[in-house]
DNA sequence: GTCCTTGCAAATAGTTTGCAAGCCG
DNA sequence: CGGCTTGCAAACTATTTGCAAGGAC
């Protein structure tokens, strides 16, 4: 991990990413951020947004779309997008429950299987309410 | 669907496409379409395989690090990606294995999920072999 | 003072689109 | 012929990067 200084950017820019549940995208990021320091540019958010990522305090979340969206929960977790509004929601399976499907996979497999990606989709609680 | 005509480019992208296990780049199917057709535009593959993803004759896969690739094969199957050499190969496990895991992500989530999309990591065959 | 970080603008990668000409039926 | 399809180039979106000025320690 290389050396790294204080930065009031970076700052707000994980204190947001904590504060919400949204999954914004770097575009939203960019949007708060500025409501705080309006001066802040896109290169600056992309660039911390980045390093973050790369130390572990946030996640990068590649939609089935290959959109791309930020979480401030570092913890491994599954996500759910709405195929109604496209929000992205997290969900509270524990992260062990799906360890066995790497098993599964390996069946006839020749390589080795080290972990897996998985993204839940369908209609939200929010969405579900407008087919009723 | 809608009224198409017949047009030997398109043809010549989707024999390619069921001709490979490579799951290649939409920049590799035009460098392999130009071996055909050399004044094959990068705009026409696009279009095509836009198209044919619509109709449901290709598939196309979102990797983890969000970058695209297209799969002649439209059956529902699952896919590994090498995180030594990138290639992506196809996962001989039967489709209806993982259905249980769209019940274990419901457990305590209040929408409904309608299903998931995964992709298995970790070293291939190939690469595996470069370790011993 | 050193060198990490920033704002700005330009550059890049991947993909889409407008348009006139070409080809299928 | 009518209208889907193409090649070409320009446009677009999302992201990265070079550089000189600013800020942390």
């Amino acid at each position: 991990m290389k050396i790294q200084k204080y930065s009031r950017q970076r700052e707000s820019i994980i204190n947001y990413l904590k504060s919400t549940k949204e999954h914004p995208t770097a575009d939203t990021v960019y949007m708060n951020i500025r409501n705080i320091y309006p001066n802040v540019s896109l290169g600056t958010v992309y660039r911390n947004l980045n390093l973050l990522v790369e130390q572990g305090d946030v996640l990068k979340i590649i939609c089935g779309d290959g959109s791309v969206r930020y979480d401030g929960n570092p913890m491994q977790h599954y996500h759910f997008i709405c195929t109604d509004c496209s929000s992205v929601q997290d969900l509270e399976m524990p992260p062990e429950s799906l360890k066995h499907i790497d098993l599964i996979a390996s069946t006839g497999f020749e390589g080795d299987i080290h972990g897996h990606t998985a993204l839940f989709y369908g209609r939200c609680f929010e969405c579900k309410k407008n087919y009723l």
